[in-house]
DNA sequence: CTGCATCCATAACGATACTG
DNA sequence: CAGTATCGTTATGGATGCAG
């Protein structure tokens, strides 16, 4: 029988941390939003659309914190800034992508609950 | 070349919603706490500990609504309530873990990255 | 172009008290 | 035991205006 890591409440701990910072919302979708290029900033506000300037630059900053990805300043006139994938953030992907899949994949499952617990109110 | 789905706008709007469902804090934890057995309401109270009963109560409710646990009512004197993943609740454990795994092994890397950032500043 | 600061609305959360 | 109701606090996100 394994260890089984996962039930110890200090993993608990570390696996809410993490999820609560990439479920900020938009954390995700920036990171995969650089998935496979470095992009500017403007170019990922474009990209994201409905995101906040603030919320925009905010996210950058934390994961720029934490390490997923950097952020490299070209000094001209007019300034130019980009954001791009670390190794870890790249790491992230993989199991950020699994779960990516899985919610598009069950999100009529989801969709479906909800709407049987709707009626059943 | 894939389709892949997962640049699209609305796969990143899915994804976002789902996980700011799951990244609630308080969710993956009581997910991850059903994992192996069903539990009664102060079962989990006592095995999360630290969370509020408000929010123990709004969990498991979005999380039955949602059709990730079921909910189980034996009307004896005191009443009695069962918690139990669906299976589309342990569906979700799969990538849930995936992505615990990654938090556990990886969580040094970040702490790394933090403390670099916090001392170039 | 990039980003910070400010103000504001809302939602998340927690503590407490009370009901079946 | 399980759950609702209420209140107050804090966190989150958006809009706008200003600065390098």
């Amino acid at each position: 029988m394994k260890p089984d890591p996962h039930h110890s409440t200090a993993a608990c701990g570390r696996v809410g941390d993490l999820l609560a910072k990439i479920g900020s919302k938009w954390t995700v979708i920036v990171v995969r939003a650089l998935r496979d290029r470095p992009m500017r900033f403007s170019e990922l506000k474009r990209a994201i659309q409905d995101i906040s300037q603030k919320m925009l630059t905010s996210t950058l900053r934390d994961l720029e914190r934490d390490g997923f990805v950097t952020r490299t300043v070209t000094p001209t006139i007019p300034p130019r800034v980009d954001y791009c994938l670390t190794d870890l953030g790249k790491d992230l992907l993989v199991p950020l992508d699994a779960l990516g899949d899985w919610a598009v994949a069950n999100q009529h499952r989801v969709d479906a609950a909800r709407a049987r617990a709707t009626e059943a109110a």
